[in-house]
DNA sequence: ATAAACTCCGTACATGGGTACGGGGTCAAT
DNA sequence: ATTGACCCCGTACCCATGTACGGAGTTTAT
């Protein structure tokens, strides 16, 4: 049984940030004694390192949420994931054509005799 | 010469956009008669402009305010933008790793026959 | 001339994911 | 027994980028 600073420090997340999740109703209050000090059992600690892993997957704390209350539900796991999935995929395309414009707009810059007047300006205005 | 609400609606911004540009220092607030109206000139409608398509290349609202007051100064604005091309890039590999583990994740949903048995949740755990 | 539509200003609220503060109580080591 | 480290709670604040509101003045159309 961990009190929370030492929970923090295990998982590498803050004593605020654990606050926040009991707060946001990702993970339960554990059982607090006479001290008033919570004591976290491997439980709680299991669930925090959870959602670090499916942040760490681009999960919001909120698809967090659901997903932990879809545990026994394959087929609803496995849709959020693909929906994610499509999300994911549509950043990656988005970024590409933006980095093929920036990329373009660099190179114009390299050819460019005259410092004064920058073609990637001219090109925005 | 325009009102905020014209302005607004030729750039398809809403024109508490507009005020907040300009309390932002983007743009400066334009002459105003004695009705207090804001009236613009094209030169500012031509600043929002450069503003929303630096915006949709994925510039912050104060990196544009730095390009803004680059112009002309070609290699400043050169640099800026390749170290906008470098975060983008990395956004996408990092984009891209995310999208092979999710695609293994959900794959591995769809050869999965317990139905309250999830793979996804059980590798995050 | 009256009503609708527009603008003014300052301020508060929204999102997501926390971080920081302050005034107290508690526990562990010396 | 005292000191320092830890914890409690509630609240306010941070970032970026706006959006919304409300009461008052102005312009425009009928």
């Amino acid at each position: 049984m961990k009190t929370i600073g030492k929970l923090a420090k295990a998982l590498d997340l803050s004593v605020e940030t654990i606050r926040f999740y009991e707060r946001e109703n990702l993970i339960k209050q554990p059982q607090k004694p006479l001290s008033g000090y919570r004591l976290y059992d491997d439980s709680i600690a299991n669930q925090l390192q959870f959602i670090c892993r499916a942040k760490a997957l681009g999960f919001t704390l909120k698809e967090i949420a659901s997903l932990m209350s879809m545990d026994g539900n394959c087929s609803k796991v496995e849709s959020l994931g693909l929906q994610k999935l499509k999300i994911i995929q549509s950043k990656i395309s988005d970024l590409k054509r933006l980095e093929k414009v920036i990329k373009e707009m660099t190179n114009s810059c390299k050819t460019n005799d005259d410092q004064s007047h920058c073609p990637i300006i001219a090109s925005l205005k």
